[in-house]
DNA sequence: CCACGTTGTCATTGC
DNA sequence: AAGCAATGACAACGT
């Protein structure tokens, strides 16, 4: 037993417990083994790093080629991967010799790889960070400690306080035991005072005291059964304990103290479970609150399998779905990602750092993500996370009936967490429960597809890519009932979260990105109860595929900004040319929409043309009456001069002259002259024939 | 059931 | 050449 805490401690304690559920009788489909390296090589890590073994290694299950991880020089606490290990230890073969049902590593690990391997200490480190917190955390705590590795590990001390392999770095005053938060994230040391305000915060909890007061009390049991040592570090508290531990486990790194067998480890493993059960006491395995308070008093030795295995579920995904940002494709914009607030997702930190990449793995555990980074170069290992995710959801189905949703939330017991989850994600989540599972391709969960046109592009960017998962915050002070509805919420997320991938009428199976008949509104009618049914044709396709951006986004990007984000995202054809389509179609509607609004205008601009002409004419008719009433009135009064001027004539006899016979003329000079009409009449003909 | 309006989409054209 | 706006035409849907 002694020898099992040691190696608990050392780094293999997440296979520790991995082998436990096995032996249990529960099968464990992470990918979670590990293998100690060799004090050996160890010890050369350590000189090689020039630091404390305990922050040197990682619990990485994202080991390169053997489940081998160290710590790197890119970040203090970053780790790398040496592409020197062997692709298998003892320890893998030893378990397979037991038939532990082992799954070999996912495509995470050979992403994670990728990611070192293409210079991005950041997202090594954040994700690497993760793995840590998640191993320290145990099968007990994964989102937990996922959540940790985001926050940089300022969330619950419990997931990754016990780390063997975090740093003697943490050691701090022991005056304030509440911000002895030990940086499961693999943040530097001067982050930690930004974690342990956080932290101090957290602790502030009611609840979490009182978990913790239970933790502590449990760790006391247990290591009241270890040595002399070990039982000063019982007296203390429990964040003091852990360094204990810590410092033990660096004893054991520094090849001091690693001397045990690992055969003779399985043979206790495989010989006497129970005793093994016993020998993992909360003292060792970091279980958090949530477990521990399950197993209170009697129960104290009882793990709730069905609970680790549900949470360690959710550890792999908090593991494999690393934010959007991680899996760029342009190397470049890798450097500097951490600049760019586009992918600055849910940051409440002030430390920057705890913006990188794979830090913030709180909320935004999305399968989008898990699926984007597998449409990647990773396509080789795309079915088998698949696989893997499949299981998953079978273990989640299993351990349902079990499933107590107050240990989930207590769980997600982080009061200063920001999972970037709204209610509306959550809501989404709801929708899953009534929607067919057997078209969850159109699912709401699926992706927590974000419309809000409102928000910003990095939030838009989280609601797409996987703003379902609940909220811890919102989890952790929940009443029994409403735990219920969290708890059924978080099975829905899980095992929906990964089936989507299995409908028979994938977009990735089809030549279509979408098995529509060809409108939307028919896809509307096939899923009644589908609550996206106020999606959008595009919205749904691009839910489908799992597009982690917004139709909106996608529409309204400048071209540059669009091109820039297709390649800066790993994306498969499909999906390229899903959001082309998406692009094209909803710019051609805008323009269709446009050009209906100019022809509208235009006609009611003819409507008002022909009205204003018709005005005019009207107008112009009542001038024409005018001048045509002022013509005959001149006509009037000329003919009256006319005969006036005719009665007062006289010819050379006195005789008046008669009208029908004369005519006035004027001439040029002003005279009037009377002239006979007859040569007023040939005159006119005259005129008239010049003018011919 | 038909007519009409609305909306989305596609194809085409021109800038 | 690529991207985009504009627009005619068509289909689906709602009223």
């Amino acid at each position: 037993m002694k020898h099992l805490k040691r190696w608990w401690s050392a780094g293999g304690g997440l296979l520790h417990l991995t082998l436990l559920l096995s032996l249990a009788g529960l099968r464990v489909d992470l990918d979670l083994y590990l293998l100690l390296p060799p004090p050996s090589l160890l010890q050369d890590e350590l000189l090689f790093l020039g630091g404390p073994a305990s922050s040197a290694y990682a619990l990485s299950p994202f080991s390169a080629s053997g489940g081998w991880g160290r710590a790197g020089h890119l970040h203090p606490k970053g780790r790398e991967l040496d592409p020197a290990a062997p692709p298998e230890g003892q320890l893998l073969r030893e378990v397979r010799a037991l038939g532990v049902p082992f799954v070999p590593r996912t495509s995470v690990d050979a992403w994670l790889v990728h990611s070192v391997a293409a210079g991005s200490a950041d997202e090594a480190h954040g994700l690497l960070g993760a793995a840590a917190a998640s191993s320290t955390g145990g099968a007990g705590a994964s989102v937990d400690g996922g959540s940790q590795a985001v926050q940089g590990g300022g969330g619950d001390p419990r997931a990754a306080r016990s780390g063997p392999l975090d740093a003697g770095e943490e050691e701090k005053a022991p005056a304030e035991p509440t911000a002895q938060v030990p940086d499961a994230g693999g943040c530097a040391s001067e982050e930690n005072e930004v974690l342990r305000e956080k932290h101090e915060a957290v602790d502030h909890s009611s609840q979490h005291e009182e978990n913790e007061e239970r933790v502590s009390a449990q760790k006391e049991n247990s290591l009241q059964q270890n040595n002399d040592d070990e039982n000063k570090i019982a007296e203390k508290p429990d964040w003091e304990a852990e360094k204990t531990t810590e410092s033990r486990n660096e004893r054991h790194l520094n090849g001091t103290d690693t001397s045990f067998s690992l055969e003779d480890l399985f043979q206790l493993l495989s010989s006497q479970p129970e005793n093994l059960l016993e020998g993992i006491s909360l003292g060792d395995i970091p279980l958090p609150g949530s477990i521990s308070d399950g197993m209170n008093s009697s129960a104290h030795y009882h793990v709730n399998f069905s609970q680790a295995i549900s949470q360690d579920v959710n550890l792999h995904e908090a593991i494999l779905l690393c934010p959007n940002n991680t899996f760029r494709r342009d190397p470049t914009a890798r450097t500097s990602q951490s600049q760019e607030p586009f992918l600055q997702l849910n940051s409440h930190t002030t430390n920057p750092e705890q913006t990188l990449p794979g830090t913030n793995l709180t909320g935004f555990l999305s399968p989008v993500d898990n699926h984007m980074r597998n449409l990647t170069s990773q396509d080789l290992l795309y079915d088998l996370d698949i696989n893997i995710f499949d299981e998953i959801n079978l273990m989640s189905l299993a351990t349902e009936d079990n499933f107590d949703p107050i240990d989930v939330s207590q769980l997600f017991d982080e009061p200063d967490s920001d999972s970037g989850l709204s209610l509306d994600s959550s809501h989404n989540s709801t929708s899953v429960i009534k929607s067919n599972s057997s078209h969850s391709v159109c699912d709401d969960g699926a992706i927590g597809y974000c419309t809000d046109h409102e928000s910003s592009s990095h939030h838009d960017l989280e609601g797409a890519v996987g703003g379902y998962h609940p909220e811890p915050s919102k989890l952790c002070h929940l009443d029994q009932s409403d735990s219920d509805f969290h708890g059924d919420l978080t099975f829905q997320h899980v095992f929906h979260n990964h089936t989507y991938h299995l409908q028979p009428s994938a977009p990735e199976s089809t030549s279509e990105p979408f098995p529509w008949p060809g409108k939307s509104q028919k896809i509307r009618s096939r899923y009644p109860e589908d609550t996206d049914r106020n999606l959008s044709r595009d919205e749904q396709r691009a839910k489908a595929l799992h597009i982690p951006f917004s139709v909106d986004e996608i529409v309204g990007m400048p071209v540059d900004s669009f091109n820039s984000m297709l390649s800066r995202y790993y994306l498969t054809d499909l999906q390229v040319s899903l959001i082309r389509d998406i692009r094209r179609r909803g710019k051609n509607k805008v323009a269709a929409q446009n050009c209906r609004k100019r022809k509208l205008d235009i006609i009611l601009n003819l409507e008002d043309d022909v009205c204003n002409l018709q005005a005019k004419k009207e107008t112009l008719k009542r001038e024409q009456a005018q001048c045509n009433k002022a013509i005959n009135i001149m006509k009037q009064k000329l003919h009256d001069l006319y005969h006036d001027i005719f009665s007062r004539l006289r010819d050379d006899q006195g005789r008046p002259v008669n009208p029908n016979h004369y005519a006035l003329q004027c001439t040029h000079d002003g005279s009037i002259l009377i002239v006979p009409k007859e040569l007023v009449a040939s005159g006119h003909k005259k005129e008239a024939r010049k003018r011919k």
